[in-house]
DNA sequence: TGTACATCAGTGAACGCGCGTTCACTGATGTAC
DNA sequence: TGTACATCAGTGAACGCGCGTTCACTGATGTAC
């Protein structure tokens, strides 16, 4: 059959998508290119009529999640004043609601301890993602008028996906629940906000 | 050629002590069974008469690197009292040498994020490990006059094991380092330990 | 005291499976003439 | 207007490799008699 001009970029969109929650799901070394492709509706020798390899698709899925978690970002901060849009953020990050969709979530929370054993490209990629989160935190917290916005960031990033992943591995929910809600209350005692009541909803 | 009594528990105890680096540096999937017992010096057909199988491997291989940083934990606290051990434990913690040394540092930071993608017995025994350290720094904090002790454990450890393991996927050094030092702060303060005045020494 | 047999950690070849990658082919539709 | 050919996303069989696991065998030494 003939596909219509953009069948193609459709298709190669899709598969990036779904590439991009099994990556967070299952991580990149148990994303089967079948398996994927199965998913897509599609048989597997055709995957390289879109990619050039695995590892193509991994760095596109990649940064395909860092992208979704960026829109997503901004979108839940919408309309909202940067202390107010701070809270819901770490709120919703550290709400158990992302730890048990690890598939939808930040990246940075699945793939943490996985990096290291990539290939160049993936830990480019993952680089890249996250020194732009940290550098959108650092604006984001210098709006929010909080001091020492530079050296809070990356940090206050790392202690949430810590939180994130280390709250995945435990059985114990009552443990879990606790540990994510400990850390919320220092990440906001460190960035002053504990003054600003909690928003309702929006993920990640 | 015969052995002595004690062969075969000796070999059995290498093969997990090398596991256990292997694992924290490469991860439980690209940890292959050939490749280990070359590198102690056998063949892999051997491996079956020490392990049932890789995943039983694993798993005492886990067990074996949480035991170790109890050790390494206590050692590095002897003598000191309970509020300079917790520095001088933090500082070695967020070291750019954990940070570096990732085959002989904590397993919550190395396989932080693998561990919703392993088996079921890989999973309770990270959690025992956890569980494990979580009521140590309980203690620990309790002996040095911190409030809230209980509530803090998890999330002081969470935030420890996520800054290194961000760290250690971050390519500008600078960035790292900075990451580390901010996380080292941060726990202090939230410790309520600034005024101690750190250490020098010990490893992780 | 010497010989036959048991023991058992380790050897190395082989098996089977999952999986990334390749490749000749399909078949519907657009284009050339 | 109709016929031959080009295009190209997708198909499905096959290949090769890594790797966990199995298994018949080795060979040095201890034990039974």
């Amino acid at each position: 059959m003939r596909y219509s001009e953009t069948h193609k970029a459709e298709t190669h969109t899709k598969l990036v998508k779904l590439a991009g929650r099994v990556l967070r799901e299952k991580g990149p070394d148990k994303l089967a290119v079948a398996d994927l492709m199965a998913a897509a509706g599609l048989t597997h020798g055709g995957f390289y009529a879109h990619f050039k390899s695995k590892d193509a698709l991994l760095e596109e899925a990649l940064q395909g999640a860092f992208e979704d978690a960026r829109q997503r970002r901004s979108a839940s901060a919408a309309g909202l004043l940067p202390r107010q849009a701070l809270v819901r953020y770490i709120d919703s990050y550290l709400s158990p609601a992302h730890r048990d969709r690890q598939a939808t979530g930040c990246p940075v929370a699945a793939l943490n301890s996985d990096l290291p054993r990539q290939s160049r490209k993936f830990r480019t990629a993952f680089d890249a993602g996250v020194t732009l989160l940290v550098a959108d935190f650092e604006d984001w917290f210098k709006a929010a008028g909080i001091a020492d916005a530079d050296g809070l960031a990356a940090s206050v990033l790392a202690a949430m996906a810590g939180a994130v992943a280390v709250s995945r591995g435990i059985a114990d929910k009552r443990l879990s629940d606790a540990l994510l809600a400990a850390t919320r209350d220092t990440i906001k005692m460190r960035l002053d906000l504990l003054d600003v009541s909690d928003s309702q909803g929006s993920n990640q």
